[in-house]
Parts: C-alpha cells; structure tokens; sequence
DNA sequence: GTAATTAACCCACAACTACCCACAATTTTA
DNA sequence: TAAAATTGTGGGTAGTTGTGGGTTAATTAC
C-alpha cells in the first residue's frame, strides 16, 4: 500500500546475507516503480549509515551540485565529497540489492539491519549505531525541536 | 450522520482481536471516505497512545519534511524521528485496521481499547494509560488552560 | 589466455499478510 | 413490532514477501 511516489516513511528489520545483499521493503519498491525507473543511487549518509536515493531526487541533487562554483574552497569540497561516493544500482528479481565492501564498512553494518523511510531517501543502519549517534531522540534536547515549530505542525 | 469531512470527535470502545486489528469507528470511516481515500499514516502518538492520520492531513506533514535539508544534523533528526514509526494502511473490506506488534507495545494496548477523535486526527489508547497519562484532565491545572484563552473561546 | 573470483539470474520455501466469508448483535426502516 | 440493513468480531485460504542457495555469465587477476 503505497502513498505518495518517491516518499519513503517506516521502519524495517532485515537481515544482510552472506553474498553482501539486502532486502528493499516491497512498499518502497512499489513507491519506486511507479515512474518504471527502478534505478537509486548509494551513497555514504551524513550519519554512519548508507543513504539511498530514488533517480529521480538524486537528479535534483546533481542539479543543485552544479550551481555551485569551482572557484571556491568549500564548493570544490562539498562537490567532490557528495559525489565521490555515489553509485548508481538497480534490485534484483527478488527486490535486493547489493552493498559494496566500503560502504558496509563505513555503516558498521553486521547482519541484523534497519532499514528507514527518511521521506526523500531511505537510510541503512547498523541497530547499534542508530542507538549510539547523537542524533539519536534520546540524546537531542527537546528545545532544539522548538526552533522547527514554525516549520512543522503535526 | 458525519459532521465536517477529514474531522474526528468522539470516544469509542473497541477491541483488539488476537491478528492484532482494531475496527475503525463507522462515523470516522465516514468522514473520510468523502474523499474516496480510504488510506491513513498509522504512528507513535507523542503520548502513549497511537496516531492515525487521514491521508490529507499526513501528506501536509510530509510536505514540511521535505522542506527540510539533511545538511542540518537537528532536521536529520527529526525527520528520522517522524518518519521512523510511521505506516501507510487501509481498512479491510469490515473496517478493520492492522497495528504492528511494534506499535501495540508502544502503546500498551490489550484487549480493550479506546479510540478518541482528536479533530484532525484518531488517538487509540489503552484505557489505564489514558487514566494516568500527565494530560489526562484530572492531572492538568486548569489555570494551564488560560493561556489558550486568545485562541479559543468555548 | 586461462584460472579464479565476483556478480547476475533463477528456483525454492517458510512465514506472513491481505482478502474473503460467516455470524451475532445492534440499529434502522417499514 | 417485525423485517431489513448495518456494524463489530472471529477465523480460513490464497497470494505475497523475505531469505537461502545453486547455476551460469561476467569480470578480474595472474
């Protein structure tokens, strides 16, 4: 039962096998398949997690990278950083896909994972370091949510 | 006989049968299949309670979270927060919903359940909680009320 | 150029979920 | 007041989903 294209929301447990590959939710799949591009791109998270990005928002992000100019230091950073670790994949016939070697590593991942809905992307995490990162609820302070109240109602 | 579309108001008494559903109040299913979108984001309440949103109301929410950039450690968070509990469902062809085991534990439910219209969205409690949660109007001091007054008039 | 390793593809199966039917209790209608 | 329709609850069945592993094709290493 899928809502919204491209939106990912929800929380799963799945397990990496022994050939490096992962389960992608059926739900997100679908949510996926609607524009027949069965095609993301994997790349490190922000957090020490693997982020996945459905083709059509990692094209918005390709955009935005090229606005930015050469010419200065943290542009050239930023640019070379988010694209260096990117790469493009597809699932298999049964909904998998595959880790490299160095992504596994930079997540920590063993074979018990977690698989979240972040909306525009989806996230791949060890359960530990989900626990463990400080952008863990548990270790943010209420009030820092305050500032978002005028951004978001619920 | 339904009020305002997408509205809720009202207590009702239910239980949760052993493939873990909960029937949807007709008045409620009603109100939202005025928009033939018999679809709802089922969540963690931020009381010990669970959240059902009609489709209308969650997809404002994921809205302002795609407003959101992840270069932001405190959006990340939240996003991952929101996002993380949250799932998409129907009712079945009896108006029935299905609760994940994960959040029948959030909320404590057992058997007997309560489920309350919260205006724009369902709340659905196990009866003790809602007893001795800190909202609960016996817990509440009225003069915490005043400061509403500018909002609302009764 | 050949061997070894890796990746892609296919099949199989257990567990789970969605869908369907049934029925008692309640409410509405005639 | 009786009949008809609706509502809440229980359970069976067929289809889907997640996971493991075997076989073939492609890539890499020597």
């Amino acid at each position: 039962m899928t809502l919204t294209k491209n939106t990912f929301i929800g929380e799963y447990s799945y397990s990496l096998d022994s050939k490096g590959r992962i389960n992608i939710p059926s739900k997100f799949r679908q949510a996926m398949s609607e524009d027949n591009l069965e095609t993301f791109v994997i790349t490190r998270g922000l957090d020490p997690c693997i982020w996945v990005y459905p083709l059509i928002q990692w094209q918005q992000i390709e955009k935005d990278l090229k606005s930015l100019s050469s010419l200065s230091k943290i542009h050239r950073a930023f640019v070379r950083n988010t694209a260096r670790y990117a790469t493009p994949s597809t699932y298999d016939k049964q909904g998998r896909i595959k880790l490299t070697p160095s992504l596994v590593e930079y997540s920590f991942l063993k074979k018990e994972i977690l698989i979240i809905g972040m909306v525009n992307k989806i996230e791949i995490w060890d359960p530990i370091q989900l626990n463990n990162v400080d952008t863990n609820i548990s270790k943010i302070n209420p009030e820092e949510y305050d500032a978002l109240s005028d951004k978001i109602v619920l």
